[in-house]
RNA sequence: GGUCCGGUAGCUCAGUUGGAUAGAGCAACAGCCUUCUAAGCUGUGGGUCACAGGUUCGAAUCCUGUCCGGAUCACCA
């Protein structure tokens, strides 16, 4: 049992002893107390005042007086305004450094066989455009919530549900077909994605140009839209590839093969990876079937013209479409397919998506007809709705060319890491190979964490013209501290000197010293947190406090030169927890930490 | 217009079951490398927590209203 419970049970207790009142654990609000203050952790007790009908200050001390002779780790303690500070020895800190730095995994709560299983799906791609800077918010959440999932307990299984069917696929394919002459990723030396990318910007462009021509002869925009040649040929061949016509198919199969192997270029760039990954192309007949049974069961429609909805008014909401009247699925009907699918292949006990916050909208139906269908997991699927990234000019937009391109970014971050790492003349010495992987680490750290740290149901502001820091509160700080540490474990060893159990009783801690104690000690309530609330930035947040306070203890105190024996080897085995945490912390985020930069 | 989300320092962001004097970083200014990595540390200035009411011992946090920004309300995805 942690300290915060059985506090909390003896506060209890104590009430009982004093008052002759019974209450309940968790109305007792105990804090860590405010850094400014003496005490490690802080009763408020406001709320007691109705049972104990005494001032606020003799009710503290009361319950102050009893703590001190009824838990021999609390030492002692001090009444602020109402607010009773709690100090506890600093011999049961020290006692749970041992714990803390024995425990490779400290924070992190493994999953066992029968443990409930979680999927996530997350990155979501459409097949006819290169990732951009969203689908890298997504990608980094996703990731980071599985990692989360996993370290509090979860089984994972991490999902992918490839849009590679649609009009918008057959855009491109028309725009190769058309101007294509025969370029290949290979014979171009154009990512695979991005050649694909260029198709669908020629498609539109060449469409705009043929609305002007239309418009220009008297149309309105709408009659220029209806009659676009271009526009008709690329409906067409959504027919015939639906119709499995051997050319479109075998087109449709070539390109969409460029560009998996584009994506799988990205995302091993960025260090994120899938279990399982499903394409609509499969899905939504499955999905089709799924809302014909929906008819047998009633809980659909079929219309006069032929349509089938859901009628959700009853649950506030309108009328929902699933098959169009010519039969063609909808954007709907595939997430059902898709979900029966899961459902075949897994156990499934709670379903995550990963999802922008304007289908906010969607996940409402989807929950609600996942449920109708008899999905048990349904009902409190989690959409995980984050925001949009924005510039600071407001929303990227393709047409405008503002879009942040994902590999683009990347490089330019790894560019900008290697300049500052040279300038800085931090890794001389290294190979080439040596120093370009850890380029890559700091680079993906400080993008990671630029990204993480933000609340992910926030809107965010990227500036590309600002590069993404490398000082501050960023990623880099994090792992610099990291590297320190370790830099002082390689010194340690050339000295000879080997860290042992801290053990030692009567030991006082320096301030610095119990703040970072105080602090690993709460990283496992850090982490349940974070799973509870789906929020890679509660561990973002945390990982640069305790960074920030271990460079404070750094600076102000020396440890491989500290002179008593045992005050060294405390430092140093203090150092190394603090270095495992941040590293697990980090690894919670995705994002790695280097030996040394 | 209906629904949902957001508004905290010049900028980017923390602050979550209501708690003490609202915190970081960046930017600006002033300091600290002859001891463990200066991608660091210390200090200074910077706030009507959008606004107005309400709830109570106590509100950035909860409720109501207003203003501003965003999303959504398709036989699009």
């Amino acid at each position: 049992m942690n300290i915060e419970t059985r506090i909390k049970e003896v506060v209890c207790r104590a009430i009982y002893e004093l008052y002759n009142e019974d209450v309940k654990l968790n109305t007792v609000q105990l804090q860590i107390t405010r850094k400014d203050l003496v005490g490690d952790f802080t009763v408020v007790v406001f709320p007691l005042l109705k049972v104990s009908k005494k001032s606020p200050e003799q009710t503290g001390t009361d319950i102050g007086n009893y703590l001190k002779l009824n838990l021999s780790e609390i030492s002692d303690y001090n009444i602020v305004k109402g607010f009773l500070n709690l100090i506890l020895s600093h011999q049961y800190w020290i006692s749970l450094l041992d714990d803390i730095v024995n425990d490779e995994k400290f924070g992190v709560v493994e999953s066992r066989n029968d443990s409930p299983l979680m999927m996530i799906e997350y990155s979501s791609p459409n097949t006819n455009k290169p990732l951009h800077l969203g689908h890298i918010r997504n990608n980094l959440l996703g990731y980071s919530l599985s990692r989360i999932a996993a370290a509090n307990g979860y089984r994972v299984v991490k999902t992918n549900i490839v849009n590679d069917r649609g009009i918008h696929i057959c855009k491109s394919m028309l725009a190769w077909q058309k101007w294509g002459d025969g370029q290949t990723p290979e014979s171009t030396g154009r990512k695979g994605d991005h050649l694909v990318g260029d198709f669908y910007v020629k498609f539109d462009q060449e469409y705009k140009k043929e609305l002007a021509i239309l418009q220009s002869s008297g149309l309105s925009k709408e009659e220029a839209e209806a009659k676009s040649l271009l526009m008709k040929e690329a409906r067409e061949m959504l027919v015939k590839w639906e119709a499995h016509e051997n050319q479109v198919y075998s087109l449709w199969e070539m390109m969409n093969k460029w560009v998996y192997a584009g994506f799988d270029e990205t995302y091993k760039k960025l260090g994120v990876d899938f279990d399982k990954i499903y394409y609509e192309s499969d899905t939504y007949k499955v999905g089709r079937d799924m809302v014909f049974a929906g008819i047998e069961k009633k809980v659909f429609y079929r219309r006069d013209d032929n349509s089938i909805w859901a009628d959700l008014t009853n649950n506030g909401l309108d009328e929902k479409l699933l098959l169009r009247s010519d039969g063609t699925s909808v954007y709907m009907t595939q997430d059902i397919g898709t979900a029966k699918l899961r459902f075949d292949d897994y156990d499934i006990d709670k379903m995550v998506y990963v999802v922008g916050n304007e289908q906010n909208y969607h996940f409402q139906v989807l929950s609600i007809l996942l449920d109708k269908l008899d999905f048990s997991w349904g009902k409190d699927l989690v959409h995980f709705s984050y925001g949009m990234v924005e510039l600071p000019e407001g929303k990227m937009k393709s047409r405008e060319g503002t879009v942040v391109d994902a590999d683009d970014l990347v490089e330019d971050m790894v560019n900008t890491a290697r300049d500052m790492s040279k300038e800085l003349g931090k890794l001389d010495g290294f190979s080439d190979e040596e120093a370009e992987e850890i380029y890559r680490i700091i680079a993906l750290g400080a993008l990671k964490y630029f990204i993480l740290k933000v609340d992910p149901r926030k809107n965010m502001t990227f500036n590309p013209r600002e590069s993404i820091d490398f000082n501050g509160h960023t990623g880099p700080f994090i792992q610099y501290t990291y590297a320190r540490i370790q830099s002082i474990f390689r010194k340690a060893n050339e000295k000879g000197l080997a860290v042992s159990e801290v053990r030692s009783t009567d030991m006082l801690l320096t301030g610095k010293e119990n703040n970072l104690i105080r602090m690993l000690n709460n990283f496992p309530n850090i982490v349940t947190d974070a799973g509870k609330t789906y929020s890679p930035a509660v561990i973002a947040n945390f990982v640069f406090d305790l960074a920030k306070e271990y460079n404070q203890f750094y600076h102000d105190l020396p440890i491989l030169f500290e002179e008593s024996k045992a005050i060294r080897n405390f430092r140093l085995v203090l150092s190394k927890a603090v270095g495992q945490v941040l590293k697990t912390g980090m690894w919670l985020l995705g994002i790695d930490v280097p030996p040394r930069m």
